[in-house]
DNA sequence: CATTAAGCGAGACGGTACGTCTCGTCTTCAT
DNA sequence: ATGAAGACGAGACGTACCGTCTCGCTTAATG
């Protein structure tokens, strides 16, 4: 899985691996959190998610995986899903903010393509799936997910559209959220609910219809608007 | 959660976990399954997901609630997502046949007004949620889980297109999947995604958007087509 | 084992658990027990004592073994140790009966020497070995063991002795409880107790012992008694 | 069942499951067992014993007893017999050192009056006859309950005969083996297959008997023996 | 420079639930 | 009425993880 390159970039701030010993910081304690534990723990943790399935994923198994005491596990996670959530931040944060090509229909088709690439095509995607479907058991999670996670990942889904709203292609009066929805709905509908196949064909598609519809009115005025 | 009546009649016990047609009792069979073991267990189960929660459904605890022996639970199920979706499909399966008002717009706007009802609104769609969480933890529960019940439930999504396909209030040539994909996919995202709430407003939405915008070609034309 | 000839004939087959006396045979009647099924239950039981010792005789491996509903079992006996009591019984009932040779020494010998063959070396010693062990634990099973064998087998025990006695061989003031005890009882300490191995020199050693000392007085008379 | 003062002392603890030496409390070794479980659950397994029998007793009646999880147990011991023959090893070890008065006679009337009361009389007898009775099913067992009891208590019984043989008072070259079988197996026989009681005038008699009978010669000159 | 307190590997512990096994009871159908 | 079949409530089996807890070691900032 990489992880150590996901993470050495400079965007991941303090935690680099332990090998530099430079940037270990953490001077508020003794001498600090393992840096080498907790990479180590991350690796399991999704090794045993791609190896074994969700619920091959244990406390105890990632500690055995690690090599490292169940005690430091408890120490700084709470639960499994809780690591599970970190690795997957640490390999995915930064791979998706969508591009700027100065065209809406370049720009949709790009984002949702690598949307749907990540969603059913990529191991991170894959634990992902997991995470939203631990977080339809368990409405905390599934708020840590938003926090952590999804809001992110829907301003992102955001940015085509207001850039071209900047750009002056799209009305400046649109519902972003609801527009969202009715980008992506139908990519998560596929991957999470029906397990249809999602292609280019399909994404290019979806941006198709988006762009040959009339931009929708906002709600306020859903019952009259025209184009 | 009125079990008794959901089923076709309190003698009847047709329904085995593959849920057969003919009301049988159980004296047809040689020597038959406990009805009334079979029904306790499918209450218990599905009154402790609404009370604890997906992680709070444990056989044992089905098997307590239900004064019903382990042995029993495992001789006729084998995992406790099969007894809720057992328990599931015998509340919902009835719930959702479409009406045909003669009207593609009255009937899309029934129809999703009662599908977001069931997904967000209703104790069976809490079940529903936890299975398709489920589903994405264990690919042959998927399985399961859409020929059990997902399959018949896309037909119904495509009832009122098909219905207005035969008064001819839109084209044969749709790609009828597409098309429930981009009606329903927002509602799913919505529901199990986001986490934002579905009302009336937004499904209206929904139709509203789907029948104002000019019904997308299939894959094969997807330049040109027009009504 | 042979079981079949033991019990077929006509004499045999009254001895139910309950003990009843007439022989039913169920010839031509559907009434009466089935004599089959009794003969299969006690076969399958120490066929599986002899196979896989005696926590794997179970009620329902009888059952499967001997092509029998676990009812029909019930139905004539109470527990496990019932059955291989009435199948120990059947096989060893009439294996002992002392010779009679008109001589202390050869009788003790030959009884011995048969009763240490039929402890150590044979099939049915295993099984009578089983039950005297469950006999440990169970004091009612204990009472119901000595009912129904040991208070036989002592009497065969006592035969020689007896018979000597009859002859004037030995004095008819002997207690013979106790030199039974004594004669037998180092017999059983090795098979029950040590595990050592009891061969014909062993127990010819001790019949000469027992001959060569002083027969042993009554208690009431510990003090003196001489031939 | 006085369970702390049986063993060395109460900080003692050293009895692992082996039931080695010396007291370490579980502060020296690196990661200690703990002796209050360990103590827990041998006093819960024989006050089980003596309340509901043989049977009676549970690895999850012990764990309940004793308060302690069922893991625990299958960590340290392997069948409940293990944990009961531990628990009778650490009531009954130092129990029967035959006292030395200086005189067979009554050095033997001595140890078996104490093996009588012992055997018959004792709640520890009553946890060896069940462990006795077990071995019977068991031949792994008995292998493991000779090892870690019987030998020891043979040569307990040796003991008086031997130090007669120091004295004199015996001639060198008796079979020891054969002669204690011969004072010790009428007992065990009355205790273990008849169920007659076990008396004082009873061991006596065994005794007398022994000392009034000319001493045997051992196997190898069986034939030609004086008095 | 010794002290000392945090992090760590190790793993025993009290628990809960698992899925399996056997028990003894029962009901049904066929003979 | 007996026997074959087998579902049922009951409950113990042995296993797997849970989350908590000591334990002894290492290590780096502090006094």
């Amino acid at each position: 899985m990489e992880r150590g390159s996901a993470s050495a970039g400079p965007a991941t701030g303090a935690e680099t691996a332990t090998g530099s010993g430079t940037a270990v910081r953490h001077h508020g304690n003794r001498h600090g959190r393992s840096e080498a534990a907790r990479m180590a723990v991350l690796e399991a943790a999704d090794d045993l998610l791609v190896e074994k399935g969700f619920a091959g994923v244990t406390i105890e198994g990632i500690a055995a995986g690690a090599g490292v005491a169940k005690q430091t596990i408890y120490r700084w996670w709470n639960t499994k899903t809780d690591i599970l959530l970190d690795a997957f931040l640490q390999d995915a944060a930064e791979a998706f903010t969508p591009a700027d090509h100065g065209d809406l229909a370049a720009d949709l088709r790009d984002h949702l393509g690598r949307l749907a690439d990540f969603l059913a095509g990529s191991d991170a995607g894959a634990v992902f799936r997991a995470l939203l479907g631990h977080a339809q058991h368990d409405p905390a999670f599934a708020a840590v997910l938003r926090a952590r996670y999804l809001d992110e990942q829907r301003r992102r889904d955001r940015l085509p559209l207001e850039n071209a709203i900047a750009r002056g292609e799209l009305s400046a009066g649109l519902d972003l959220a609801f527009e969202v929805d009715r980008l992506v709905g139908p990519l998560y509908h596929r991957v999470l609910v029906t397990g249809d196949p999602v292609d280019r064909a399909f994404t290019d598609r979806l941006v198709d219809d988006f762009l040959r519809r009339p931009p929708h009115p906002p709600a306020s005025a859903a019952g009259g608007g025209t184009p």
